[in-house]
DNA sequence: GCGGGTTTCGCACGACCGTGCTAACTTGCG
DNA sequence: CGCAAGTTAGCACGGTCGTGCGAAACCCGC
């Protein structure tokens, strides 16, 4: 169970690679170790003794779908400046991932899988949305210290109106599969902030594109 | 499999009522014939023979949920006149829902459990978000005729939007119980609708309770 | 090249799944 | 009351699931 060794480390990556794919299209909840050990060509007791146990999977699973979002979403909009360039970044990250192979983001699905659940597993996905939220937040706040978002803005509703338009993307582009339901989006993350921006409404829109 | 007897049509439905319950919790994908049959006291064999297969299970549960869904959306709004306030009562009989026991919405769950599938089950689902969509449509347009919408206003954008409010909806309420999501999704759908007022922002804010 | 530790496999287990088939039961009609 | 039709139960089948356990394969240091 325990990786002591490089070939370990190795086989045990290219398994939560593959759960992590698996996952993103089927469920964390619906993965199975052994349809996992069939793309690999390994043994199921093989794959098993890897990783423990099948919820170690989907914590693993969780884990490296925290890290590639951190990579692809928050990493890049860091070396913009603080305030709402850096939130146009966000927002754009998060929305170019929607449109790709893998646009699907487990906070999001996951969400409506756990829903009415109470077991640990729901747990880890309620902190990874936490943390994101809280990135959220702290964007905005610097965005009010910079003097770009009006101090009255109700932060906690344009957390929930801004998380939610993500939510509505993913639902929108994977299930209804509308073409420009991108560009909707865009337009709506636009109308929502305008109103809470001080004077130049420019960084929102100028971001359209 | 063919129901010939008020008795079979009485287990029938109470094999559909149990089944629904069961999906709005654990979704639609792990319906199982057996746990249908363990709460109803009845054999497994006896609950398939009624049902025809799992998928027929599925498509009549789908039935059952559009069915209780017009009933306590969409019917109660038909008495309101049309325009703004049947969309101002659609609208809160929505929001109504999700805060209760009964408040997950297939439409919405379902949607992220058959997003990158392709199969009959998906179709059905779409089928019955299309109807909704086209209802709020029909709504809109009637708005507008009477002048109380916008003739200008972006009628899908802002479909996308009404639907995208009410999955966040759920997953604030169901997911992250946020205790005053409620709330916040009504300033957003005030928020939403001002600008496409004509001239009195009567309707939409005075709905407000 | 041989030994010891690490990794993977083969196999088995009990559980649950959907689905058929046949027998038992219930019900309603004559 | 009896008989036929309709309804449910019992049981079996092949499948997949997660999980354990002991043997085989592998890799590295001596």
């Amino acid at each position: 169970m325990e990786a002591k060794t490089a070939r370990s480390e190795l086989t045990q990556s290219a398994i939560v690679d593959v759960a992590l794919e698996m996952a993103r299209l089927d469920g964390l909840d619906s993965l199975s170790i052994g349809e996992v050990a069939k793309r690999l060509n390994l043994s199921k007791s093989g794959v098993f003794s890897r990783i423990g146990s099948r919820e170690a999977l989907q914590a693993a699973v969780l884990d490296a779908f925290e890290k590639t979002f951190q990579q692809e979403v928050i990493l890049p909009a860091l070396r913009e400046p603080r305030g709402l360039p850096r939130m146009d970044a966000m927002v754009r990250a998060w929305l170019g991932r929607v449109g790709g192979p893998h646009g699907n983001c487990l906070y999001v699905a996951g969400a409506f899988e756990y829903d009415d659940r109470d077991d640990a597993m729901r747990e880890r996905l309620l902190d990874g949305v936490r943390r994101w939220r809280s990135t959220l937040r702290r964007t905005l706040v610097q965005a009010q210290d910079a003097g770009q978002l009006r101090e009255d803005a109700d932060l906690d509703q344009l957390i929930f109106e801004l998380d939610g338009l993500f939510t509505a993307l993913v639902r929108e582009v994977r299930f209804l599969r509308t073409p420009d339901a991108v560009e909707r989006a865009w337009t709506s993350y636009r109308r929502l902030m305008a109103p809470m921006l001080t004077a130049p409404p420019t960084s929102a829109s100028e971001a359209s594109r």
